[in-house]
DNA sequence: AACTCTTTCGACTTCAAAGTCAAGTTTCTT
DNA sequence: AAGAAACTTGACTTTGAAGTCGAAAGAGTT
């Protein structure tokens, strides 16, 4: 935080990097409260108080309270794209690619307190397009290996659509009853639930 | 409350009959309305004017907008709790009895309009009591099945919690995307979600 | 047709929470 | 140490939706 004035090259000491990471402590603290509450049960104030600051210090760092819903959302689908990006130069089977796309996933909301929030009703205007667009961007990537599967026979033909919705709404859940640090780790639980949904949806071909 | 005076029968057209009728209608239009943007996102103009009427005309029928949540997820839970009993008595493996219990849960999701609503935060008091309490019942109740299908074999040996809330989460899901008369039936989504929820747990034992 | 209970309405009040602001304090640079 | 930028604050305004109320229109009964 504080460094040193002598005549060399003193750390350059970025502020844009000092905010950019109080603000992303912001995002953090909300997306938490908004998991575990909900969005609009969750005030400003609280959130704020949370960080051990004021509400207009809040506003110092984000424009609106749909703002950080918004961040919230798109931080998700920023860390999902890179994992949906990193299994598809992947060697193997279709339901292979998933299930290590699916351990990804849950590793991803079970960590760092990410987490898919079903509040999109608190969005409007662009904001809500674009988190459609991003959500839909992610499922149809999901669809489409789970489709590739289905033609490999790694996975067992059958409605992609319903599959694919099937498990993903454990995903989904997870953000309500998981507890970071309680009796199940999130390892334990990409485990449990990667063969769940393996065993739930693989096909003929081994 | 009021019984005809006259000597024979005349048509009953009880009142309370009536009442009854259209406060079911608010908290049915209510609920599909929650499901679809959210407890927050709807206010109680908008229920109104779905079904014709003025925001006053509402509390004729319901106490506070509070009420008609709670009541929301009374309904699912009492139609679950059917759901469980009639089950308790079948005979057969843990596993059997899972899927018969399953399917009829699709199908009251599918049919009308039964939700299972995320928003519990929109709760106080006892109203959030209650229902917290009626929803860990029927957590209790499937998770007791899936116990007794790991002792008898039906089931594959792993962390029951973990196991119930995989597929559980794909019913709380399922009111996010499911739309009547749309593409998919509830009929096939429930033919579709027993086989990859029976797949995905299905034990050693035959 | 008069009477009464049920049902509806427009207009009002209340309330919680989002968002703003002017002025103060702290932290870094020179 | 002075000046500037970063940062914080308590008190204020705004907003949107919940909830209330007195009056009136409708329906069934005699």
């Amino acid at each position: 935080m504080k460094t040193p004035a002598s005549k060399s090259t003193p750390p350059p000491f970025d502020r844009e990097r000092q905010y950019a990471a109080k603000r992303r402590a912001v995002i953090f603290a909300a997306g938490a409260a908004f998991r575990k509450q909900g969005y609009h049960n969750t005030s400003m104030v609280e959130i704020a108080r949370s960080l051990g600051l004021s509400k207009a210090a809040l506003y110092y760092y984000v424009k609106s309270k749909e703002e950080i819903l918004y961040n919230c959302h798109i931080m998700v689908y920023d860390a999902m794209d890179i994992s949906v990006k990193a299994v598809r130069g992947n060697k193997g089977t279709g339901l292979e690619k998933l299930e290590n796309l699916y351990e990804e996933f849950v590793k991803l909301l079970t960590r760092d307190g990410l987490a898919l929030l079903a509040d999109i009703g608190g969005l409007k205007g662009d904001f809500k397009k674009t988190v459609l667009m991003r959500r839909g961007k992610i499922e149809r990537a999901v669809t489409r290996i789970v489709i590739a599967g289905m033609k490999d026979g790694s996975i067992a033909k059958a409605d992609p659509k319903v599959t694919v919705f099937f498990f993903m709404g454990a995903l989904n859940w997870l953000n309500l009853w998981f507890e970071p640090g309680g009796r199940l780790s999130g390892e334990e639980i990409a485990q449990a639930f990667v063969a769940q949904m393996r065993a739930g949806i693989a096909g003929p071909k081994p």
